[in-house]
RNA sequence: GCCCGGGUGGCGAAAUGGCAAACGCGCUCGACUUAAAAUCGAGUCCUCGUAAGGGGUUGCGGGUUCGAGUCCCGCUCUGGGCACCA
């Protein structure tokens, strides 16, 4: 009985979810109180963006990840906190305040305006009271009594070192910034300058950090794994060489193989190290010199990288190795790290490749002091190595400890010198402390000031906090901070900046670097929990909330935020704001959103980028992008690879254009379905229409049966008490429940929990079922469909007369959709009473039989060879095997 | 070089060791329409065959198993991370 077509409402999207944004708005429906027992609590969040402009296709996928489990658990009675903010310091805001003018301030607060109106615009359910940007006064100031709380605590400190230098952005980066020797925002070369930084001491944690990887079973594998690399112990010893002929001068150099000790054959130490002023005799000194200059000359990428030359200079002074007196040459070399392990390496060409090589290339010594146990002991080296042998093996021409095995004799040789006084065990991490000094205006200001005399001093947290300066000139050189007029030297009073000192104030300047950005992206989380408070945190709430149970985001982060906002934590717990000392239980890295580059070479080799809608491309018949051409001049555009999608490439596609065609429904709907969480999608938007369409025929199955079903109870009874197309579905219902669950609680496989809902759709065929199961079919479908497409199903669940069905898991019921929970599921109603068990014989189908779920063991074994056609696929053969998988599977093995 | 992923139709992808290709896109045919769009129905891995039906197929080569896309060994291609780190 359907009703003509011009009397049911269409699926209008631009209509019925502002509705619901404005109700959700309205009732303050995901506000979430502090105060309720932690079992009944979840916390959800998803990484906070950058305010950049828009949203991305990377934001839609990650906050519709997000939100499909806050609404997912919350329809399980859950309250739910699912807070969301703005990481809103930063250096494109700067960019723009010198590309066009606009104040980094004003530039941001817009668009964070904009984004705003998108998220709800998307409909994701944010408890928006708790919204915050980081460059808010609330919320930086804060920052600065942390840091002064960590200052306190001896995990601040200041330090003149070498730092990576972005040529580019004028400014000093962490090493987890400089990719490939460049700049991660900008692509510029990173040269090493010397330079007073401001230091946290995240090397302090370094122990922790990696122990507690190994307790952290809610995170990817992958990412711990390379924060393990990261964070880079390795076990060693430090061992002292005297300086021959500088009595009491002695170099340390740093090892993990004390084992290869008596093959020494040269050392090798860093250009930069200091001792060399003191050892390196007048004639060779101009040589040295000249080697330091050249390196000094070069990027750490190009001295170091991967294609780098080895590069060696001879010293003039040997060294005495401790072991057996041997008088080796100290050799300066490029590849040397200064200030890892202890800036000198003793070399062991035969049982190291980066030694052999140089050996080699320079015509130095290679002895051999590990024999191959797989090539026999005879107690003799090989004749000559054509390569380092780096293997486990037995020790020879090293004395006492010749006929040992080599894993063995490592801590064997570092007793036998710690005894003597000239060795220690030692322990040296790759992870470096984190220096967070950026020479840029628009972040948060570090509080220290600098007295004439007495140097750097703390501000007090009276005296907090510092802001920025709004009359600020950019030019895009420096720090327009340094270059204000009086914002440095003059004080919250406006009068002069002093310090006090025992001598009376002292005139003061304030420090003009600003923090990086990854300061604040490391505590926003523990924040929160407690936006409102007037301290930093309140730390019932942080530990009411703490660990966040599911945190969501891109797999880039692996090593910067992530790590830094497990060192932050711990910080914050020993400065007394927490005592949770893991922030995320559980950790879901979405892949990234990809698309192709389009782009042309230009000024000074770097690349001019084309957005998506400024090319025409040529496809080849597997839909790869085989040429383009630019829609303005019609010429060739370069195809690059692959890449993630992001603003500086321009291979961005808006997400606003599919949420104003198809709705944000479709938009959230086909994110999900394109591919599992955790894959890299590359876009193309061919599938929405499929999307678009299953929404459709959803909403106009219901409204075409809605009048017919309104007085109608959705069916709630056993399988087995109805008959034909209606037992099907029941069962159906049952199974799709099921795997929603599954999907919600194990693996948040969406896409497939959508797959299974379409399933069900496709058979809720009106005229073949009685109107208590199609009811009940359209309620389970509008539930387990409402955490992703939350618009359509709270319409449709108000259509269909908001009534329950299924009983809820739990929460508590009523006539709204969330409260009428998440379907449960009957195992029992799914199975059918007959098993249709396909007959298997060499791997192949042979036959297929249906017996009764109730046959088990020997009487299901005799069945299943009684049945005709098993004795014809049988045949005259003798059966040697039989296997029969109870509701699964028959296997036939003939003779 | 080392450490992680991944390789399944034309495409996005499914598959607790148990009937490979569910679900969707695209495509083909049909219905409705003056027409188009929208919508609905049927079909769509390859191959032999008019058909019924047969054979083959998850990057390559081995192995374990009654049974392997799935587990093990070796290779290969590919994405990502780390890297003269002593």
């Amino acid at each position: 009985m359907n009703l003509p077509a011009t009397e049911i409402r269409p699926y209008d999207p631009a209509a019925i979810e502002p509705k619901w944004q404005a109700r959700w708005n309205d009732t303050r429906a995901h506000e979430v109180r502090d105060d309720l027992p932690r079992e009944q609590c979840y916390y959800v969040l998803e990484m906070f963006p950058y305010p950049s402009g828009k949203l991305h296709m990377g934001h839609v996928r990650n906050y519709s990840i997000g939100d499909a489990v806050a609404r997912y658990k919350r329809m399980r009675g859950f309250h739910v906190l699912h807070p969301m903010g703005w990481d809103s310091f930063g250096l494109p805001a700067e960019q723009a305040a010198i590309e066009r003018g606009a104040h980094p301030k004003k530039w941001t607060y817009d668009n964070i305006a904009y984004m705003r109106s998108q998220l709800k615009r998307m409909g994701f359910s944010y408890a928006w009271s708790r919204e915050f940007a980081c460059s808010d006064p609330g919320y930086s100031a804060r920052e600065q009594d942390i840091f002064l709380d960590l200052v306190e605590k001896g995990l601040v400190y200041r330090k003149s070192s070498m730092v990576n230098w972005s040529t580019g952005l004028n400014t000093v980066l962490a090493n987890e910034q400089v990719i490939d020797g460049k700049c991660w925002r900008t692509g510029m070369p990173v040269i090493q300058k010397e330079l007073p930084q401001w230091c946290v001491r995240i090397t302090h944690y370094a122990q922790e950090l990696l122990t507690a990887t190994y307790d952290l079973p809610g995170w990817p594998d992958a990412v711990l794994v390379q924060q393990r690399n990261w964070i880079g112990k390795s076990e060693g010893a430090e061992i002292d060489f005297p300086v021959d002929g500088h009595p009491g001068e002695k170099l340390t150099v740093f090892t993990t193989r004390p084992d290869t000790l008596f093959g020494v054959t040269f050392m090798s130490i860093a250009p930069e190290h200091a001792a060399l002023e003191r050892i390196v005799p007048a004639s060779h000194r101009a040589a040295v010199d000249a080697f330091r200059a050249e390196v000094k000359k070069v990027t750490t990428h190009d001295r170091m990288g991967e294609n780098a030359e080895k590069k060696g200079c001879f010293s003039g002074a040997h060294v005495i190795n401790p072991a057996n007196g041997d008088k080796v040459p100290l050799w300066l070399a490029n590849f040397v790290v200064a200030d890892y392990g202890t800036g000198a390496v003793m070399a062991v060409p035969a049982h190291d490749t980066r030694d052999f090589e140089f050996a080699r290339a320079y015509g130095i010594a290679v002895k051999q002091v590990i024999i191959d146990d797989a090539k026999g002991v005879d107690g003799k080296p090989q004749s000559a190595l054509d390569e380092a042998f780096i293997e486990v093996g037995t020790l020879v021409a090293s004395s006492q400890f010749d006929g040992q095995r080599s894993d063995s004799a490592k801590s064997a040789i570092t007793q036998w010198l710690a005894a003597r006084g000239v060795a220690r065990a030692t322990t040296t991490w790759r992870l470096r402390d984190w220096g967070i000094s950026r020479q840029r205006y628009w972040g948060n200001p570090i509080p220290f000031v600098y007295g004439e005399r007495s140097g750097a001093v703390p501000l007090r947290k009276q005296d907090l906090p510092v802001t920025l300066p709004d009359d600020v000139a950019f030019d895009g050189v420096g720090n327009p901070l340094e270059k204000h007029p009086s914002w440095a030297t003059t004080g919250n009073d406006g009068k002069p900046l002093t310090v006090r000192t025992a001598q009376g104030p002292e005139a003061a300047r304030r420090e003009t670097d600003t923090m990086d950005t990854f300061m604040e992206s490391s505590w926003y989380f523990a924040r929160f929990t407690c936006a409102d408070a007037a301290k930093p945190l309140d730390r019932a709430r942080v530990d009411h909330w703490l660990p966040v149970d599911l945190y969501i985001g891109g797999i880039e982060h692996a090593v910067l935020h992530l790590l830094y906002a497990r060192f932050f934590q711990k910080a914050l717990c020993d400065v007394g704001y927490s005592s949770r000392r893991e922030p995320f239980k559980r950790l879901l890295c979405q892949g990234m959103v990809t698309m192709e580059t389009y782009s042309r070479p230009g000024e000074g080799g770097k690349p001019v980028w084309f957005y998506p809608d400024e090319v025409e491309v040529e496809k080849d018949p597997k839909g790869k992008v085989v040429s383009a051409k630019s829609k303005a001049d019609r010429r060739d555009v370069v195809v690059g690879r692959v890449e993630k999608m992001s603003k500086s490439k321009r291979n961005t596609v808006d997400p606003q254009l599919l949420i104003d065609r198809y709705g944000a429904d479709t938009a959230r709907l086909f994110v999900l379905f394109a591919a599992p969480p955790e894959r890299d999608l590359e876009w193309n938007e061919d599938g929405v229409i499929g999307q678009h369409r299953f929404l459709k025929r959803l909403w106009t199955l219901v409204q075409e049966q809605k009048q017919r079903l309104a007085a109608v109870a959705p069916y709630a009874g056993a399988a087995k008490d109805v008959a034909g197309a209606d037992q099907a579905v029941v069962r159906k219902i049952h199974a799709t429940i099921k795997r929603a669950t599954d999907a919600m609680e194990k693996d948040f496989s969406f896409n497939t929990t959508i797959a299974a809902c379409m399933e069900l759709s496709n058979e809720l065929k009106p005229e073949a079922l009685s109107p208590p199961v199609l009811k009940q079919g359209l309620n389970t479908l509008v539930r387990l469909l409402a955490p992703m497409v939350p618009h359509i199903c709270h319409e449709l669940w108000e259509d269909l007369g908001g009534s329950i069905g299924i009983s809820a898991a739990s929460g508590p019921s009523g006539g709204d959709l969330t409260a009428a929970g998440w379907p449960s599921y009957d195992e029992t109603q799914i199975q059918t009473d007959d098993v249709d068990y396909p007959v298997q014989m060499q791997g192949k189908v042979r036959a297929r039989i249906s017996l009764p779920r109730a046959l088990t063991g020997p009487a299901l074994d005799a069945a299943v060879l009684a049945h005709p056609d098993v004795v014809a696929v049988i045949g005259d053969r003798p059966v040697r095997k039989l296997i029969v998988v109870h509701g699964k599977i028959v296997n036939l093995v003939l003779g």
